[in-house]
DNA sequence: TAAAAATGTCAACAGCTGTTTACTTAGTAG
DNA sequence: CTACTAAGTAAACAGCTGTTGACATTTTTA
């Protein structure tokens, strides 16, 4: 008779839900929510409620609201992508998640994704709930690698209006009728954004 | 003997405080709290405070928070002066304010109080409470003289790209440490968005 | 089988919010 | 002097927030 007969390698579910997938489920649904409403504007009895499960459980598996927060923040944010391909076509490719067949800046596709965290930060951003670490996100994940690869002359100031432009577009979008998102005429906004963007950006 | 001496025309002051002087002064700490903080994020009993009165007061005065939100949003709140003078100078009149001493977006002068409600809609647009009715004062007073004024082809978009640059620029200088800010380069900065802006606007 | 650990609910906590009511105080009018 | 009215305060209201501790239930482990 073996001693050591094999142990189950690794238990697959625990109970009436697993808790790792709540934990994915209470990351999914966070997300989304802080993605159209900011930080302050979503409450723990609502992402508990979406998540089909109570706010207390929220706080065990992340500690505190903050916590979730910044994990959340945390996953991948950046402008790098955007980065890969010509040069000259920088501002085209800015352009495209306006384009999308879902909505400008909603899709939940993998390729325009690395807006969300973007998207966040822009709700979140004037709140006072919002932790301060978003800064160090900001410049690492944001600043950093943009103006290295704007390279040249004021890049500074060049990836500022970059941003500055594309925020104003992401808070346009949602919470402020503009009179081209009444009519649809997104591909002549996509155009001219497109043009704009790539002004900042010098030949190599 | 008179049977009818003169009345005194009026009473000058009533009180410790003249009624006109609090309602005033509530207005203006409101209106500057709301600037930087926006609707959700500023208190009743903070505006009370201070204005050196009680939250109570404010609810006398304009009934409900959103009250005075809306009357201060009534206050002149346009672009129009903007478009007064050479067409050509359009973007630089626009940039102007970033250049002020007072820091940018944030004087106090006149000439730039013009931003100050367009200030407090960018910051209070993605809030729950913020009323319904800024819609009104958008299309009225943003979207419709700009759209006017500059005239031509795609002016929809072309004033959709303008207002989303600008709010996209006032959005971080506060609230997102972008690079340029910290190493105080905002001439680089005004001219870049100068031409940026110009380019928007047609010759007539 | 017994112990232990994980998953979850429920209720209460303290602190905040905008608003309302009752009350006090001060200046003016008859 | 006596009424009246406006200016202001203080306290309580109901409703919301994030968080915590006690408890129940189910699954894995020893």
């Amino acid at each position: 008779m073996p001693l050591t007969p094999p142990k189950k390698i690794k238990s697959i579910s625990r109970k009436r839900g697993d808790g790792k997938e709540t934990r994915a489920k209470i990351l999914e649904v966070a997300t989304q929510l802080f993605v159209v409403r900011g930080y302050a504007e979503v409450g723990m009895r609502e992402i508990a409620a979406k998540a089909g499960i109570t706010a207390a459980m929220i706080n065990r598996y992340f500690g505190t609201k903050q916590a979730l927060f910044l994990e959340i923040m945390g996953d991948a944010f950046s402008l790098v992508p955007f980065m890969h391909g010509p040069r000259a076509e920088f501002g085209q490719r800015m352009a495209s998640p306006l384009l999308n067949p879902h909505g400008p800046f909603e899709s939940r596709s993998d390729e325009e994704a690395h807006f969300k965290t973007l998207q966040i930060v822009l709700r979140s951003a004037s709140t006072d709930g919002a932790p301060p670490e978003i800064q160090s996100f900001l410049d690492t994940q944001l600043w950093k690698p943009l103006i290295d690869w704007l390279g040249g002359k004021n890049a500074n100031e060049r990836a500022e209006l970059i941003v500055a432009t594309l925020m104003g577009l992401i808070l346009m979008n949602r919470k402020i009728s503009s009179p081209s998102q009444k009519k649809g005429q997104t591909e002549i906004l996509a155009s001219l954004f497109a043009n704009t963007i790539q002004s900042y950006v010098y030949p190599e």
